[in-house]
DNA sequence: ATCTGTTAATAAAACGTTTTAGCAAAATCT
DNA sequence: AGATTTTGCTAAAACGTTTTATTAACAGAT
């Protein structure tokens, strides 16, 4: 009933031609190869009747490519990085690509461990959130000349090809519009990740505040640990926003963040209003319905997804690597309240 | 520098042995080959140096399996999916196994495509929330013994393994606790997708307000085309709900309709309160954040995944495939606002 | 009639593994 | 001392493709 999947050898016999003469019909050299239209047609026939589908692992393993494309992100659940791989995957479908994906976790252990398991599947090109400390293994890749995208987190040793938002100048304009709207006292609720993204991050809130001419205060921005629970980050800010009742405005670093942020206030019982605002950065369905809707840095998902690709495929389709290209992307300030 | 990738030929001739030798050593095979410890020792101290890793494509086509599990969902940047396809992803890598995921939205078309390549791929099991239309496959990679376990989505004519909650019963308990509010107008916000997960959770809003003898109105009962725009939705809804003044209740049957039927309503400038009350299916930030505060239906993520992938590793270590299960599990009612 | 070139096809090597079957030497048994 | 078993290792086939030569037949040119 069910045997084994058909070969092209099976269709070969059946049609009473050679492998090679099947292989040249699947391929589209046929015509190029001289074979005669009457064998063509006949090959395609059977082909189409008994469903054949060539073995692609037979096929990578011969031609050392693969037509999938590798995606490492650090936490395919986080509205941020789904939304990338679901518009990164509809565009390589579009040009018959495929994706497999995996999470990080932010481990560069597990990072590693990726990037040789894609390798060893003869993935064609990878794209890559890195996490810090895999440095080695994507020079590595670029050394082979693999294609290589970076996206989101930049990794400052590599010469790599990169797309990301210019975290520093949303940042800025964030605090900046905070300044604008009067405020005093603007806090930062980052992440404890010494990763260039996020540090820009705080740059950008900190160069803001100095250049207005406001006073800094450092006590102001708290370093929330990465692998916390949510439940002890949301006490954690909770506590904090009590100890400095003179602040005004705060801005979340990362969407997670705001979220911890807005449940903290919410227990609190604290108000968002015109004498305390909140920015958050990527912007949800969250910071939309929540009551006041809360104003957001927008990274513009659809055009990162688009650079990504493009440069992707800019890489498989050329003999020789192009120069990396770095594409720096504004985000959007949404104002949402005051 | 870069050249090619190391080949078990060449870790043999470096150790001068045969290539035999060092496949039985990489796969701990040696003992029980009666392979010397001091060959064995020789052999694992230059894969380890030279960093040797076996070609996972030659070894897929020469064992016909691929450590890779085929995970195909409607859409993976759906909150619910992401979240199961990262747990998922967790319990698998613990056993050595890796995902390929895509999204099918919901085409009949594009989901054959995918079964269809992760056959040619060699997967080695697949994890399907099924689009209708594709019986017939899912059906052929069953007569294959390949193992395969279905989620989320039920299809009535396939005798496979499931995973999925008690659509009926939620969807029922949630109704039944509008009633026992004494809400008399219970609207249910629904899509139009004849799967039987949508149709059972049609069924529970009806069963329930049948049983306790109150009228149905099944011009309450809306209908949402799939592919409609969001803003369309959002008309659509603002329309059915100045329409039926006299709702007092709404179920919303998944949480991409709920998020717009909030926004609805936060554009009506209508109120979620003891008058008008509200249910969300599939929990999420949003919902927790909202203010008021959403009740909704929690799916236990944690559970889905938990069972999908020990029903996979089942059928993956035994001989012959054990007959289908299905899991029903429940879901669970947060009631957070009156 | 021989040479050249084109047409239509194929045989065989290669990709990097796993695995079957077998062989020589050493160890054990009779 | 010869027969048998165990130890330690290997040659070669196979997995299903793609691709490089190669061939055989025939047409056209000399």
């Amino acid at each position: 009933m069910s045997s084994k999947a058909l070969s092209i050898k099976d269709i070969a016999k059946k049609a009473n031609v050679s492998i090679t003469t099947v292989s040249f019909i699947l391929n589209g050299k046929a015509v190029e190869k001289n074979i005669s239209t009457a064998v063509i047609e006949k090959v395609e026939k059977i082909i189409k009747e008994d469903g054949f589908k060539p073995n692609q692992v037979a096929r990578s393993l011969r031609t050392g490519s693969s037509k999938i494309i590798g995606l490492i992100v650090e936490d395919i659940s986080n509205p941020f990085f789904a939304g990338i791989a679901r518009l990164i995957e509809d565009k390589a479908y579009k040009k018959d690509y495929k994706i497999i994906y995996s999470s990080t976790e932010n481990q560069p252990g597990k990072a590693k461990d990726l990037i040789n398991l894609f390798k060893s599947r003869q993935v064609d090109a990878y794209i890559i959130s890195p996490a810090g400390g895999t440095e080695e293994e994507i020079q590595g890749l670029i050394k082979e000349h693999k294609p290589v995208v970076l996206f989101d987190r930049y990794l400052p040793g590599l010469n790599a090809n990169y797309v990301g938002v210019d975290n520093f100048k949303a940042s800025y304009q964030a605090t900046e519009h905070f300044i604008h709207r009067k405020k005093k006292n603007i806090a930062l609720v980052t992440v404890d990740l010494s990763v260039e993204q996020i540090n820009e991050r705080s740059e950008g809130h900190r160069q803001a505040i100095l250049d207005y001419e406001l006073p800094f205060h450092a006590e102001l921005v708290i370093r929330i640990p990465f692998a916390q629970p949510k439940e002890e980050t949301i006490q954690q800010l909770i506590h904090f926003f009590n100890q400095y009742a003179e602040i005004d405005a705060v801005l979340f670093a990362t969407n997670y963040l705001a979220i911890s942020g807005l449940t903290a206030l919410k227990q609190m019982d604290k108000a968002i209003d015109k004498d305390f605002s909140v920015i958050a950065y990527d912007d949800g369905e969250v910071f939309k319905l929540h009551t006041p809707q809360i104003s957001a840095v927008e990274q513009p998902l659809e055009e990162i997804a688009e650079n990504i690709i493009n440069l992707i495929f800019q890489q498989l389709s050329a003999d020789q690597l192009p120069a990396p290209q770095k594409v720096i992307l504004a985000a959007k300030l949404l104002v949402r309240s005051s």
